[in-house]
Parts: C-alpha cells; structure tokens; sequence
RNA sequence: GGGGGAGUGUCCCGAGCGGCAAAGGGGGCGGACUGUAAAUCCGCUGGCUAUGCCUUCGUAGGUUCGAGUCCUACCUCCCCCA
C-alpha cells in the first residue's frame, strides 16, 4: 500500500503530503495510466495567500511536475458565502469588489509555481467559480443539486460540530458552503474532467461530498487527496512572521522578511519543510537532514533560499541571505534591510527615540510600548542599546552609510534613511 | 409564550464585598542562556504632549461623591418549562 505506481502519489507520499486519501489503489491506477486534472480551490478572503497557503500550491505544482494538469480553482462564487468549516463564527460577508480584488492579487503568485502556457493538456488552467455559481438559478439548482442532500448528514460532520455543539449559530447561508463546494466539484469535472480535489485536511468533509454528489450525478468517479494540518513542532500554527502574516505577495511582505521567516524554522521542522517547501530531491533532503547541533543552521539556510527562490526568484532569494549575512554574522549594516524614509528636515529638529521607533520604523505598536522595550532593553540604535527613552536621534547618529539602524529584539531591523 | 443564567482589558479563557486601569492563566513580545532553534528562567503585555490626563467591562439610560459591581429598558447567547 505504500507503494505507488503512480509518480504522483509517490511524490506525495514519500514527501509527507498525505493526510487521507480516497480509495487509493483506484487513484493510483488511473494517475499511472493517464495524465489527470486535479483542482484546489482558494478562498480570496485577503489580498495575498499566506504560508498555509504554500503546501497548497506545491502539491499542484508537483502534479505539474508529475504529467499531470493543475487547476486552481478561485473562489469567486464561493467566497460569497464563506467557509464555516472549523470556524468559530461566521466571517463577515466581502463585497464583490473585495473579492474580484483579492483575486486578482492572489493570482500573481501562482505563475512562479505553475507553468500557465504549456504542459500536460496544454498547461495549468486558473478558473472562476464565479462562472457558474453566480448565475445559478435557485429553484433549479435545489432540485437538481439539493435533492441530493441530507441535511442529517451535512449536521454530522466533523467541520460543523463544534458549530453546533457550542450552539452558535450556523446561518443557512453558511451552510451551504458545502453544498456549492460539492457542486464545484461536479461542475469542475463535467466542464473540464476534473477528477481529483485536493486540499488542508479541514477539507475533508467538503471534497468527500462533492465524490458523493459525482456518484449521483453521474459523474466519473471522482477522487480526494488532503494534506496534513499544518503546525510546527512546538504545536503553533503556521504562518506568522515577525509582523503578522507571512504573505505570498511581495508587495505584502518583501523577500528579506520571507526568507527570515523560513531561517527561524524549528530544527524539529527542518526535515518536514525541506520536503514539502522545496523541489530538493530527496536523497540531498536525506543528506541535509542528518545533520545536527549548530550544523543544522546551514540546513535552514538552505531552506529559506529554496523556498524564497521559488516564489520570489534565485536573486532576491539570495540577496535576502546576503542581507541576513551581514546583519546576523557580521554585525553591520546591510543597505537592503527593510527602511524607513524620513525627511532629512525633521532628523535635523531631532526625532525622539520613542518616535523613532513606533511613528516612524513602525517596529513597535505604541510609544508606550516602545518605552516599556527600553526598559526591557529590546531597542537598539546602532547596535547600541537604548537606555534613555528621551534620547533624540540627530544627524549625528547618522552611520557613515548615511543611515540609522533601528533594532527591535534581534531580529527586526529597520534603516532610518533621511532624504 | 413563561422561569432561570450569562455577556469583562478589540488575541483567547477567566476572577472581580460600590473606590478598578480591573486577580489569574494561555497566547504574544522583550531579556538571559544558545545556534537567528527548542526547552528553561526573568520581565512586559490600554493610549497620550505623562509624578498628570484620556478611553476601557454587550448597548442606552438611571441611582450614587463615586458603578465592571446596584436599578430600568434593549440586544445577543445558554438552560428549564410550555
């Protein structure tokens, strides 16, 4: 059973993508046999996928790599409505405009891992299920689609329970996430012989009722892969960076700040990630894994270059290390650290400390906050530690850069750079 | 429809005789130790033009020198009865 015939599921497999898998000898029958379209769907909630987001698209883009044609699937239509899988409480409704504008964001990342213009049946497709959800008729779709439905069983899954079991309330809009889903799922495969869902574990329950819906339809048997849930070792989710999320999107977060994220990896996850982040192959992921104590930091380097390569480019990938190189093992000063313009003007006046560092660098949340750092010793101008929170930052802190380095902790830096 | 209970620091949970910027956790952030790791230990965890001022305890009023705490109405949720 753990052999796989097919170079898909193998892939996935010895990788560690795998959480359930439906009927998995049928599905590596058919992948080893013919190449097969598979989808992912994406939630356009926010303007940028973020890190969770990346395991996502490298199982397409594997399924690429392996002779097979990656959809993915934006929720346009979807998105109206809202994924109450596992939540808590109902997310507020987007706008229209919110979502067109979070899709058309959210696309730019996908071309760095799939290949749009060519490739097995012609390349990736990028689809809308806009294009049939909204204009589906509400009488025709409840007995065509809904009839298929028992609501006994929608109440029993997994992804609905603690909805209901703190009685909060799921509105009927929420509801029929799952229906729609399904319906996704069916529509995917009549329009474009889409066979296989993939997707995080959470979506279990919703890709295993679009199979059932298939059946009743008469669709071809359709298939369902999902990914483990994602934590580190330490059991934290993934996903936060110093500043919030990590985001796909350069423009939401820079390459720098990427790739820093990825070099603080948990030695326990060095392996994992290495496996799922990158296209490494695995007998140098095996090489890279036995090493240990302080060693294992070139390892995560490593990592944190592959990574930030694939989704930003080998330059800025390796800019970022150099950048990190500098600040981290040398001490000094690196030009592209993140930076702050200021008015040369107002660094002549004197710019307090405490300012400096929430008003300006943005580092901090508050001025108080930035007083309370101080006491902590956690700001640093200069490399030097701040001791005074009314110290006034002057051209006199100028570094013979031109610059002035701002330090929060010891990995969040910024440059004051006067124009 | 009737009866009972609950909503607390905009991350979460949660204590709170009428004097409260409000106990305690978790999480987060900083410091020490290290290897830009984990674990551990220590500190911090409303805002500000700061020995003071402002805003916070579901919403709106009221009692009081003073209300998270008492009263009234409303909203939301939970339990029991019908």
């Amino acid at each position: 059973m753990t052999k796989f015939r097919s170079d898909f599921l193998r892939t996935m497999h010895e990788r560690g993508f795998v959480h359930q898998l439906s009927d998995e000898s049928g599905l590596d029958d058919l992948l080893a046999k013919e190449s097969v379209t598979a989808y992912i769907g994406f939630d356009p909630t926010a303007p940028s996928l973020h890190a969770g987001g990346l395991i996502q698209i490298m199982m397409l883009h594997w399924l690429q790599a392996t002779g097979h044609q990656p959809v993915s699937l934006m929720g346009g239509g979807t998105g109206m409505v809202g994924d109450p899988s596992f939540k808590e409480e109902a997310r507020k409704l987007m706008t229209v405009e919110t979502i067109e504008d979070n899709i058309a964001s959210i696309k730019r990342v996908f071309a760095n891992y799939l290949d749009y213009s060519s490739g097995p049946k012609g390349g990736a497709l990028m689809i809308n299920n806009a294009e049939w959800l909204r204009e589906l008729n509400y009488l025709e779709f409840l007995r065509d689609v809904g009839r298929h439905f028992s609501v006994n069983r929608m109440l029993s899954f997994d992804s609905v329970k603690t909805r209901l079991e703190r009685e909060q309330s799921l509105s009927f809009l929420e509801f029929n996430y799952m229906i729609l889903q399904a319906y996704d799922f069916v529509e995917l495969s009549k329009r474009y012989d889409v066979r296989l869902q993939m997707g995080g574990s959470d979506q279990w329950g919703n890709i295993v009722n679009g199979i059932d819906l298939g059946h009743r339809m008469g669709t071809k048997q359709l298939y369902a892969l999902t990914s483990p849930l994602l934590t580190t070792s330490s059991g934290a989710k993934m996903g936060k960076s110093v500043n919030g999320a990590v985001w796909l999107n350069a423009d939401m977060l820079g390459p720098y700040e990427f790739w820093q994220y990825w070099r603080n990896t948990e030695d326990a996850d060095v392996a994992r990630f290495l496996k799922l982040y990158t296209t490494l192959p695995m007998d140098e992921i095996a090489r890279l894994s036995a090493l240990a104590g302080s060693e294992i930091n070139e390892v995560k380097k490593i990592l944190a270059t592959e990574i930030t390569a694939m989704l930003h480019g080998r330059a800025a990938a390796e800019a970022a290390a150099e950048t990190a190189r500098k600040t981290f093992e040398e001490g000094g000063v690196a030009a592209d650290l993140p930076s702050v313009e200021v008015p040369a003007g107002e660094l002549e006046a004197g710019i307090g400390v405490l300012a400096a560092f929430a008003e300006k660098a943005g580092l901090v949340a508050s001025n108080g906050e930035a007083r309370r750092q101080v006491k902590s010793g956690g700001l640093k101008v200069n490399d030097a530690t701040v001791t005074d929170d009314k110290a006034v930052l002057t051209p006199r802190d100028l570094t013979p850069e031109g610059v002035i380095k701002l330090s929060f902790g010891k990995k969040k830096h910024v440059l004051l750079k006067p124009v």
